[in-house]
DNA sequence: AAGTGGTCTAGACCACGGC
DNA sequence: CCGTGGTCTAGACCACTTC
């Protein structure tokens, strides 16, 4: 037979659906045991090594622990370590009302450093949003975003208010944030941002610049942020 | 024959370990191609799955690219984002001399705080190593280190200042580091930290603290580092 | 002892890339 | 066209865990 194709896609990852469509639909969860190697060939009809590459594939992923002798098991949750999300989504994750508010909006014609991180001409036009991020009243962050003017045409008015600029950009503009390469360090409070933020001149601030790609590897977002260090801390994973 | 093992090697890792020889020898570089599955098989008398297996873990890993139609690569400059590595091998990989000194090595009985963040009983005895990190003849760097006095005893006195503390862990006592939790944000310099970083009081510092596991799950050491803004910053690299 | 994952064989056909 | 990686078969033995 050959490829067990019935539908273009490979046997195994049919059997990777399955798997996974179990575990979204919860009878499976973290800890339960999967399908054996054998068991998942026979019922699928396929042989010993194609489940096999199922099961190894999806345990590199992380979605599944195998243990010799013992079995296969749902991996424990996913923790949402060293993940990219919007700000609009962190506060959504821990159950707190978020809200933000754009100081500015503007388009600047003269910034050849940024224009460079995002892979521009020296003199191309950008979107400058700036924005405060509060939580319980307090404002405790003071970002600021740029992008390119001509990739995001008319977004400075855009639906910024109502909701994240990562779902404005996917929604209005098809473009899909993939990661992002961030530099951290420390900084202290000037006076402006001292006072936006509601601190003392000169208080220390996390500083995060990073850099946004998206899906197509694109430089889209260049972001300057800066951030209370008594009331926002960055959680982050290394492995080995 | 069936396992082609010949020093108990499973014959996937010998190939590979040939084709890593070869690039940390400089032979093969970033771009270059590697041995083909056919050819790989051939060289080491293997079938061609096995040659493959060797191929493709290689790729999950992120060291060799393969393009269908084309071959296999060597893959692009790893980049160590988010890697957890000694400051040691941090300063090896760019390339910058780094030495470290030892400012205290003691044991404490009454920290009930970090006995609980490393799973310990709250009176237990514990390790705590203070330790200046520098660079190009400036101390840059400030961490606290505390580990299990139990588990590692006589580690004080160990050769701490010959080489990593990551390394003595693994040579004397066979724990293995896996992965760190970490906690970051910035801190005002205390009038003892400002002094041994010479900087000024109340300067910025990048505070990181950090729960370093072993590869059995066990919280190992708890850290503390304070580091000079000027001279330090943290890159990592978020994925959706 | 029975069942599991880990390694391996000696082939096969397909889809794709570059010449 | 030829060589590459991608998928797949129908078995095999080994090492390990669980009972």
């Amino acid at each position: 037979m050959a490829q067990g194709r019935r539908n273009g896609t490979p046997a195994y990852q049919r059997i990777q659906g399955a798997i996974l469509k179990r575990i979204e639909a919860g009878q499976l969860k973290p800890g339960d045991a999967v399908s054996s190697e054998r068991e998942l060939a026979r019922i699928h009809g396929v042989s010993l090594m194609t489940a096999r590459h199922a099961l190894a594939t999806l345990e590199s992923e992380g979605l599944v622990e195998r243990r010799r002798g013992a079995g296969t098991f749902v991996a424990p949750p996913k923790i949402h370590f060293n993940k990219l999300m919007s700000f609009t989504e962190q506060m959504a994750s821990r159950g707190l009302p978020a809200c933000s508010k754009i100081l500015s909006s503007s388009i600047l014609d003269d910034e050849p450093d940024i224009a460079a991180r995002l892979a521009l001409p020296s003199a191309s036009r950008l979107i400058r949003i700036e924005r405060t991020r509060q939580a319980a009243d307090e404002p405790f962050a003071l970002e600021t975003a740029y992008l390119s003017a001509e990739q995001f045409p008319g977004l400075t008015r855009a639906g910024l208010e109502r909701g994240s600029l990562f779902s404005a950009l996917q929604q209005d503009y098809g473009v899909v944030l993939a990661h992002a390469d961030e530099e951290i360090d420390a900084t202290a409070a000037d006076p402006k941002s001292a006072e936006l933020l509601n601190v003392a001149r000169g208080a220390p601030l996390l500083r995060i610049r990073q850099l946004i790609f998206s899906i197509t590897g694109k430089p889209t977002i260049y972001m300057l942020g800066l951030y209370r260090s008594d009331r926002h801390t960055l959680l982050i994973r290394r492995f080995r």
